[in-house]
DNA sequence: CCTACCGATCGGTAGG
DNA sequence: CCTACCGATCGGTAGG
């Protein structure tokens, strides 16, 4: 039985397929420990032909961080969508945004500072694709600030934020007690002082990550 | 002017010296984007001879990780000897853990991801040295919880923390308008939900990382 | 998108 | 701690 061949209108998408594999693959094992034939394996290709679809390794992860950033973002626009309770729509971010980083099937790599690796000029689009996805949420953070909910929306609180979200790329397991919502939840109660919901008392040395 | 060489007993820190090159490497550049060959240069060695020293690369990061890790706990305690009151050893535990991060000369590795590069047997250590290291800090979020300064002390507050914190890593420049000690006041008051001092409001839409 | 391949680099070692 | 070196791997390319 020989293989299709006449496919090619019909699978127009390897190059979507190569950017998900690479964001994953770069994820887990670092930018610099996935080789062009991991990503070359993961979607059935030979090692030399994801250069057909990109120039370097480079525009991969460049590519890739663009996209996936773009991406979160539009899910974030849809999520929010409507919300007019500034409290409310940064839960929503928040939960959204855990969402994409820690059970997208393939996206999220928006994080990482696997940026390192790349020049100048594809840290500039990188850094414009981010700050688009900031916008709503400095928005709402000048609102709960107008509004007396948090004392300030200086820019250390927004970095400050990203930093506790982000950072649990690190420890959390989808597959432990804490859900993620309640991780969310966990989040806006740190920022807006709130009452925790649904989280038991602790015992101090745990064994996971900084 | 022949190079001396009775200093055998003069300097018997070679080893410390890779550790501190190795860290500092490892932490700008990352693990795998760093080759022995760097690290050997960076403290005037040839190539191989790092190899004297330690048994291969990824025994030269659990140490830096472990001995770093312990030296930032040596400092933690140091700095909160004798502080009763639990507001301000908070204060105290967040401006040293940024301190060791950020303008440390060289010690500063025991964050990043980088212990994905390590096998399981290196990873335990690791982790049993942080668990040492979150030991003050948990204790001292459960006194702020008791006496009700914080709603609650349980894991996720510790790990929010710790991301808040680490992620500053990625995007705080010493060289910028924000002080190390704005930063710890900016990340405590938003722990505690009090006001923020010293720092003004901010336009969205800046140029830097998540 | 494959085959075949290259130049460069890298972690690590032998043998002083 | 150096010299000399090796085997393996890696990003990338030519030429269909």
């Amino acid at each position: 039985m020989p293989r299709r061949k006449a496919e090619t209108g019909l699978e127009p998408n390897r190059r979507a397929e190569l950017l998900r594999a690479a964001a994953r693959l770069f994820v887990d094992k670092g930018f610099d420990a996935t080789t062009t034939r991991d990503i070359a394996d993961a979607v059935g290709m030979r090692s030399g032909s994801p250069f057909y679809h990109f120039r370097s390794k480079h525009e991969l992860l460049k590519t890739a961080m663009v996209e996936g950033l773009d991406a979160g973002y539009a899910r974030l626009l849809a999520a929010i969508d409507g919300i007019t309770d500034a409290e409310q729509r940064l839960r929503v971010l928040v939960r959204t945004h855990l969402g994409t980083l820690l059970e997208g099937e393939c996206h999220s790599p928006m994080l990482l500072g696997e940026t390192r690796a790349l020049d100048a000029a594809a840290r500039v689009e990188i850094a414009a694709a981010f700050d688009r996805y900031q916008v709503p949420w400095q928005a709402t953070l000048d609102e709960l600030a107008q509004a007396g909910t948090i004392a300030s929306a200086a820019s250390p609180v927004r970095l400050l934020l990203f930093g506790m979200l982000n950072w649990s790329k690190h420890w959390y397991r989808s597959d432990g007690k804490l859900s993620l919502d309640e991780l969310a939840d966990s989040a806006v109660a740190l920022l807006l002082g709130g009452m925790m919901t649904s989280t038991r008392p602790s015992r101090h040395v745990p064994a996971t990550e900084p």
